[in-house]
RNA sequence: GCGCCCGUAGCUCAGCUGGAUAGAGCGACUGACUACGAAUCAGUAGGUCGGGAGUUCGAAUCUCUCCGGGCGCACCA
C-alpha cells in the first residue's frame, strides 16, 4: 500500500519539475517523517533544487504543493520547515486498500530468469556449529524472500567432499583409530537409524567426527620431526588418494562425508531448511568440469603461463583491481594451476561457476538423496538417472559465505567478466555476513581453556579444526529444553490427551522462532558474538515476543467467538458504505462520521500508526531484497508486532460498546495478524496457536 | 605493507539513497495482572554518534586523516 502511494507521489512531483522547471530527475527522494502529525510521506526535494533553481527551498516546496494539486490516495499536502514537502494519505482509503490486500506483493521484475542460491555448504568431516546456523538461517530466510516476490529460484549446498579436511578425518578413523572399514560403516549406519528425529541428535557421527577432527589436527603437530613428516605425508597421500576416487580410501571418504552429510541435512531440516541440489566436489573433479573452463580461460587470456620469478611453471589470473593500478608483476598474481600441473580452489570454483550460469557446457549426473515431506533433494554423481530436474543455467546467483572469503569469490568474477561474461559477473552476488563468535565468557563456561590475552576480548573466533565452538543440534536442544519448560509452567496446550505432543510441538516452534529471530537480527556485516544468555532469551526483541503478539490476536478472536477472516468481512461491509457515502456527499462534511473518525484524533493516532505499518509490508520486502538484508523484514515484523501490543493495552476490543468501533478495532487485529504471519512465515517462524 | 569490515546509551545492536527533537532490546530504578493470559505494557535515568579536518543550506550517514578493534592477502582447501 505504502509502496504504491509513494511511487505514485514521486511520479507525481517527477512529472511537475519536468513541466515547471524543465529539470528530468532520475528519481525523486521520499522519506517518512519522524512524527506522524507531520503526514506519512515527506519529500526534501526542494533542498535540492534549491540550488540549481536559485531559489529558497520554501518558495519551491510552496509551488510544487500549488502546483501538484490531487493526487489520488492522498489527502493533501503541505510545505513545513525550511522547505518540507509534507503528504498526507487519504487515511480511510488507505485503510480500506490494506484491509483488502490479502497478498501484496511486488510486481516481481524478473520472475522470467530464475535464482540460484547457493548457501549452508559445510565441510562433511563434523558437526555444523553455529557460524554454520548463521549462513543456513541468513540463505533460506533470502530464499523465502525472493519466492514470495515470484522469483523461481533454486537452492543449492555446496559439498567439499574431496579436501583435506574429510581426508584429515580419514586419517584420524586410520591411522588414529585403528578402525576397520567394517566400523566405520557401522558408525555411519547407525547415525540412518536415528534419522526420523527419534534418538539424540548428539550420538551421530558429525559429533564424533567433530572430536576426532580436532584431535587428528593436533596429532599432526605432535611428535618428532620425522613423526610430524610422515604424518604430513600420510594426509597428502590420502588427500590424493580421495581425489583421484575409485579406491578404497576414497569410499572410505565417501562414506563418511555422505553420512556426515545426513546429518547436516536434519540438523536444518530442524529449522525448517531445505535443499534442491547438493553440487559435490567429487564430480566437479570426475566429470572433468576444470578441463572445459580451462580450455576457456586460456582462449580468452584470463590464464596464462608464468616463465620465471617465484610462480615459474604456474598458470596464473590477475587478481581484481590490478588492471587498474599499477602493473602487477607475475609474482603477485593469482596461481590457478600449479606448477605440478594440480589445480587450485579457485579453478575448480570458476568451473563450477561457469556451470552455474550455463556457460561451462558440460552437466553433473543427478539422483535423489534426501527425502522432504514434498519434494526430493537431489546429489550429485558421474552416472546420474535419465529423467531428473534441471538444475544450473540460472541468470543470477546468490552465494551466501562468510566474508573471510570474499578474495577467492572476487576472484572468481574476475574471471568470468575476463572470459567476457559480463552479464554473469554482474548477477553474481556474493552473500557475505560477518562470523558467529563466542564471547569469552561464553567459552569459558563451556569449558574451553581460555588463554589469558583473549579474555579481555570482545569475542573469540570458533574453530572446527580445534573442535571450538557450540554445535548447532546442542543450541537447538538446549532452545528446546527451555521453551518446553516454559511451555509446561504455564501449562500451554491444554490438558487433554494430546496435550504431551501439544506441548513438545509448540516448544520446538518457539525454539526455532527464536533461534532464527537472534540470527537474523542482526545485520550482516556485524559480527555476533555469541552467549546463551542473549541467545536462550524469550523478552524483548525476540523471536517469541513475535509469536506471542499472534497468540495474542489469536485470542482475542477465540475468546470473541469469531475469526479474522469473519471480522475483515464485516469491516469490508461497512467500509463499503463508508466509501460510497462520501462519495455521493463529497461536499458534506460526511468524513467526521464513521470510521474516519476512529482514524483521526490523538487517542486513535496508535491505530493509524499500526495500519500504516502494516501497509508497509511490499516496501520493506523490496528494500530487504535491494540490500539482500533479512534484517530489515525481522525488524519490520518486530515494530508491527510492538506497536500493536501497545495498542492491545491502550484499547479492550472486546469489551468495546460501540459496535462499529468494534468492528474497526477486530479489523485491526485481523490485519496486523495477518501482516505478522506472513512477515514470520518469510522470515522462516512458525506461528503458534497457544504460548 | 596492501585490501575489506567495524567503532552510536552501562551491555548488544538499529538508523533506508546525507535531511526536521539520534532509536530499540537487555540491564538499573518506579509503576500496572478479578478485563482479549504480564513470554506484556507505561514511566525514569543513561549519548561530545572513536578524535580531527573537509564537502554541503544541512553529516551518525559522503571524502580525507589519525586512533582503536576484527578479518583477509599461499603452488591450504
Amino acid at each position: 500500500m505504502v509502496l504504491e502511494l509513494q511511487e505514485k507521489l514521486g511520479e507525481a512531483i517527477r512529472a511537475l519539475i519536468l513541466k515547471n522547471y524543465a529539470l528530468d530527475l532520475p528519481n525523486v527522494s521520499l522519506e517518512t517523517p519522524p512524527d506522524l502529525r507531520l503526514g506519512e510521506v515527506a519529500s526534501p526535494i526542494a533542498f535540492e533544487l534549491a540550488r540549481r533553481l536559485r531559489k529558497a527551498p520554501k518558495i519551491i516546496a510552496q509551488e510544487i504543493v500549488t502546483g501538484l494539486g490531487a493526487v489520488e490516495g492522498f489527502s493533501g499536502f503541505e510545505v513545513a520547515g525550511a522547505g518540507y514537502i509534507n503528504a498526507r494519505l487519504d487515511r480511510l482509503a488507505a485503510v480500506c486498500t490494506t484491509a483488502s490486500e490479502e497478498n501484496a506483493h511486488l510486481a516481481a521484475p524478473g520472475t522470467e530468469g530464475h535464482v540460484l542460491v547457493e548457501h549452508t555448504s559445510i565441510n562433511p568431516n563434523k558437526a555444523a556449529h553455529i557460524g554454520h546456523l548463521r549462513n543456513a538461517i541468513l540463505g533460506d530466510t533470502f530464499v523465502r524472500l525472493l519466492r514470495a516476490t515470484g522469483f523461481k529460484v533454486d537452492v543449492q549446498n555446496y559439498i567439499d567432499n574431496t579436501g583435506v579436511q574429510v581426508a584429515d578425518v580419514v586419517v584420524g578413523f586410520l591411522y588414529l583409530e585403528s578402525k576397520s572399514v567394517a566400523e566405520i560403516r557401522a558408525l555411519a549406519a547407525d547415525c540412518g537409524e536415528r534419522a526420523e528425529g527419534t534418538g539424540s541428535h548428539t550420538a551421530g557421527i558429525d559429533y564424533y567426527c567433530w572430536d576426532l577432527y580436532a584431535r587428528t589436527s593436533q596429532w599432526y603437530e605432535q611428535g618428532t620431526v620425522e613423526e610430524k613428516e610422515a604424518r604430513k605425508r600420510l594426509r597428502y597421500d590420502t588427500l590424493h588418494a580421495i581425489e583421484s576416487g575409485g579406491n578404497e580410501i576414497a569410499k572410505i571418504a565417501d562414506l563418511i562425508s555422505t553420512a556426515v552429510l545426513r546429518r547436516h541435512l536434519e540438523t536444518m531440516l530442524r529449522l525448517g531448511i531445505e535443499y534442491d541440489f547438493l553440487p559435490r566436489e567429487s564430480e566437479i573433479l570426475h566429470l572433468k568440469f576444470w578441463e572445459a573452463a580451462r580450455e576457456e580461460l586460456e582462449r580468452s587470456g584470463v590464464l596464462y603461463e608464468v616463465t620465471q620469478g617465484k610462480n615459474a611453471g604456474c598458470w596464473v589470473m590477475k587478481r581484481p583491481g590490478s588492471e587498474a593500478s599499477a602493473e602487477e608483476t607475475d609474482d603477485e598474481a593469482k596461481v590457478i594451476v600449479r606448477s605440478n600441473g594440480t589445480v587450485t580452489y579457485v579453478g575448480k570454483d570458476i568451473a563450477y561457476h561457469l556451470w552455474k550460469f550455463g556457460l561451462l557446457g558440460r552437466d553433473f549426473g543427478y539422483r535423489p538423496f534426501f527425502r522432504y515431506a514434498d519434494r526430493e533433494c537431489w546429489v550429485s554423481t558421474e552416472h546420474g538417472e535419465a529423467a531428473h530436474p534441471h538444475f544450473g543455467g540460472a541468470t543470477a546467483i546468490y552465494n551466501v559465505i562468510d566474508a573471510r572469503q570474499s578474495d577467492p569469490q572476487a576472484n572468481v568474477i574476475q574471471a568470468l567478466r575476463g572470459m567476457g561474461h559480463a552479464a554473469a559477473a554482474d548477477h553474481y552476488t556474493h552473500f557475505s555476513y560477518e562470523m558467529v563468535a563466542l564471547t569469552p565468557r561464553c567459552a569459558i563456561e563451556l569449558g574451553y581453556d581460555v588463554a589469558p590475552e583473549d579474555r579481555t576480548r570482545p569475542y573469540i573466533e570458533v574453530s572446527g579444526r580445534k573442535g571450538f565452538g557450540v554445535k548447532a543440534d546442542d543450541l537447538i536442544d538446549k532452545l528446546i529444553a527451555a521453551t518446553r519448560a516454559e511451555v509446561d509452567a504455564r501449562r500451554t496446550g491444554g490438558i487433554g490427551e494430546n496435550a504431551e505432543a501439544e506441548r513438545q510441538k509448540i516448544a520446538h516452534q518457539i525454539a526455532i522462532g527464536a533461534l532464527r529471530y537472534f540470527m537474523l537480527k542482526y545485520t550482516r556485516n556485524s559480527v555476533i558474538a555469541f552467549d546463551f544468555k542473549d541467545a536462550l532469551s524469550f523478552e524483548g526483541e525476540t523471536g517469541p515476543y513475535l509469536q506471542y503478539a499472534v497468540v495474542r490476536i489469536r485470542n482475542i478472536y477465540r475468546k470473541g467467538g469469531t475469526t479474522p477472516e469473519a471480522a475483515l468481512a464485516e469491516f469490508a461491509k461497512q467500509a463499503g458504505q463508508q466509501v460510497s457515502e462520501s462519495a455521493s456527499q463529497r461536499s458534506t462534511a460526511a468524513a467526521r462520521d464513521g470510521l474516519s473518525q476512529y482514524l483521526s484524533g490523538e487517542e486513535n493516532e496508535d491505530i493509524w500508526a499500526l495500519w500504516l505499518r502494516a501497509g508497509r509490508f511490499s516496501l520493506v520486502l523490496e528494500q530487504s531484497i535491494a540490500a539482500s538484508e533479512p534484517a530489515f523484514l525481522a525488524k519490520h515484523a518486530f515494530q508491527l508486532a510492538q506497536e500493536f501490543n501497545n495498542f492491545y493495552h491502550k484499547h479492550h476490543i472486546l469489551t468495546e460498546e460501540d459496535p462499529q468501533r468494534k468492528v474497526f478495532l477486530l479489523a485491526t487485529a485481523a490485519v496486523v495478524l495477518r501482516e505478522l504471519i506472513k512477515a514470520l512465515s518469510l522470515l522462516g517462524i512458525e506461528s503458534p496457536e497457544a504460548m
